[in-house]
DNA sequence: ATGATTGCAAATTATTTGCATTTTA
DNA sequence: TAAAATGCAAATAATTTGCAATCAT
């Protein structure tokens, strides 16, 4: 992985804020130091660093908003390789955030949600592709 | 909420689903017995339903994927109605699966995130417009 | 009857890719 | 000087919206 100007820059300003800023938010802050630079660039930086590990990426890697029928809070897994999506087959259960907290009082809570990533059973043999059995 | 023969099939569809599916998911599916229905009718459906509370949406509800400078796992809290992202002030760590249990074994647990979800203090207070406060 | 809901098509938004041109090691 | 990285523009995805027609209450 080269040094270049660009990745230095888009690194500098992630880290400067307190944010979780998203791809867009991170090129507008980063065009106030490099204005040639193309959103494309920053999508791809933002991507290799955090597959290299040098940043967090949040959020699904790739697809879509999912949804469950379950409303009860529950875990999920999710694997990193071919985006399959399934129930802990545990009970995983968030701490109730403590109400004598300033912090949560000045908010309201209204739930949480926790999930384990990694490679699923198939996709840990090799056969790694997206959309891997839809299994339903 | 009426009842209208597309959200019965919808729900129905989704509940026979062990997937966690996304919209396009639930959309072929459901077609298979309402050859008519438009994909815009499942994503209607499928939000409305969810800010009804009869079924979750996991995954953001809004916006685009996020990056953190902080590598190190550690619990985020996200506003349902402006999207802001933060960091908890406190510690919140998932227990480590157990090895031992034979779902573990099948597959590479790479790690974990938690997060919970309410509104923050700006929110809270009405101002509840997506983009409150870059605050970097 | 009235307002909610639908289908369709077009519009947005988010992300990725092809390619000719730099740039770094 | 070869491989990696960039900028730009065009291509994909994913999701949302406007609107006239239809349906549920």
């Amino acid at each position: 992985m080269r040094k270049t100007k660009q990745r230095t820059v888009i690194l500098d300003e992630l880290r400067k804020c307190r944010n979780h800023p998203g791809a867009d938010e991170v090129y507008a802050r980063v065009r106030g130091r490099l204005p040639r630079i193309s959103l494309a660039t920053v999508y791809r930086n933002l991507e290799l660093m955090a597959s290299k590990g040098l940043i967090r990426r949040l959020d699904p890697g790739a697809g879509s908003r999912r949804f469950d029928p379950v409303v009860q809070t529950h875990g999920h897994f999710r694997c990193t390789a071919c985006g399959r999506l399934e129930d802990l087959p545990f009970a995983l259960k968030l701490p109730r955030p403590d109400r004598r907290s300033p912090w949560v009082r000045a908010r309201v809570i209204q739930g949480g949600q926790a999930e384990y990533y990694g490679l699923c059973p198939g996709c840990r043999k090799g056969n790694r592709q997206a959309g891997n059995s839809p299994a339903c």
